[in-house]
DNA sequence: CGAGGGTTTGAAGTGCATCAAATAGTGTGG
DNA sequence: CCACACTATTTGATGCACTTCAAACCCTCG
């Protein structure tokens, strides 16, 4: 169990630069866990003192208000991080998390890691790199929710969705319910389908349960991306 | 005047950990200027080697499409910092910035600072929090954007304008244009003029051109944060 | 087969955007 | 100090996008 925790641990990007020995002691104070759908992580303003990897399956992160309506900020997946905002700024999490299909996490407890970043500062560079990146992402993502009415958002969802360099016919599974598709868009369920169906005369697309197939990949491109300030493909830039 | 910037460099939290001969360096590197309304700093994918530190004023980041309609990130003011994602990520600026109300700023070479964040951890750990700080207003502000209606937001906006600690009367100014807090807030012009006086009747307010004088700060609070996720005082959650 | 959640569809309402025009406010030169 | 020009702000009228509430449909799974 130990054993596939190193490797694990040793497979992360952000972990490249650190030593084994390190590694080695992160693994044995590590835990490699499986939740199912419905498992909450922890709560927004829980005191926070785990490191999440995620190694498969998607969390949703939201926050919500007394009456209940919640806002979803992001939903993660495998190789993304949970909990390095906590490394420094306080002790709670700032928001909720949730597992929305079955997911593999390897927990870590932040103590260790917030020292290993004081004293190496190749892996404090890796955090801070990985960090700007995530801020990039998520003003985009203010832009998306500004300037993007819904059919676009959903395109633009559904091009993050497809492999690289695609060209024309393209199939693209939906990675969750589209109830959370609509919420991770910022939009109700009975506006994401409907959008979805607007999407789907405005480009030709085919739509089979969780499955879409766009007949021409290219006039998904043009519609997503033209009420966007970076051109397509926005990689990285697109949370 | 190199003077004046190693002075005014030293007193910046960011670099509160750095040596004197580092900060000299530094300094006779840097530039301290002064932009009034209407320069733009630089545009987006703009290729990046300036950092900047606001020591008065007012700049707008913004995103903007190609058929012209812009996206406005943030507006930051005295003590903030831009340019600093484009440390690491790659060497473009993610947005436009402009300055909206006549800016201080310290120009510095990205350069130099990439390469003192990589020798000094204390520095790479001090950046680490102010960007994990931001991360976390930007997810306040997506709650916001999804969770708030337009008064409530003006609401929200208002209350981070005020002294802390305020109870009863309170007097704020707008800082800048309505017009600017209008896209700062993700709305129309016309949209903030009719939710300011929705507020208005809500909440008891005198509005003087830009000066709002609150009856009882406890009510806006009652009114703005009730659709929030974090109770008030939101502090450094806030954008 | 039947229960229950996810999804779609319909009808009606709301909030914000848009377009247009009036008004207030600000700085300028005479 | 005033009249003018120009911009910021407000107000009105209308339209559209999205939400809300309600009900039907569909799909999966016991």
């Amino acid at each position: 169990m130990s054993e596939q925790i190193v490797n694990n641990i040793s497979k992360i990007p952000l972990f490249e630069s650190c030593s084994d020995e390190f590694l080695d002691h992160l693994a044995h104070q590590s835990g490699l866990k499986s939740y199912s759908k419905g498992k909450v992580l922890f709560l927004s303003n829980d005191s926070a003192d785990t490191f999440y990897f995620i190694v498969s399956g998607w969390i949703k992160l939201f926050k919500e208000t007394i009456d209940g309506s919640q806002a979803v900020i992001d939903i993660l997946t495998t190789g993304h991080i949970l909990g390095d905002t906590s490394l420094f700024q306080s002790d709670l999490y700032p928001y909720s998390a949730e597992i929305v299909e079955t997911a593999e996490v390897i927990t870590m407890p932040l103590s260790i890691l917030k020292s290993e970043i004081e004293s190496n500062p190749k892996l404090a560079l890796a955090m801070l790199s990985s960090m700007a990146r995530y801020r990039r992402q998520q003003d985009q993502e203010i832009e998306n929710r500004t300037l993007k009415n819904a059919p676009q958002r959903i395109g633009c969802f559904l091009l993050r969705l497809a492999p690289a360099n695609q060209t024309g016919k393209t199939v693209i599974q939906l990675p969750y319910d589209k109830t959370l598709v609509a919420s991770r868009l910022g939009m109700q369920p009975e506006t994401f389908s409907r959008a979805l169906s607007k999407l789907k005369t405005a480009v030709a697309m085919d739509i089979k349960g969780a499955t879409i197939t766009i007949q021409n990949y290219e006039d998904l491109i043009e519609y997503a991306c033209s009420a966007c300030s970076s051109g397509f493909p926005c990689q990285d830039l697109c949370a």
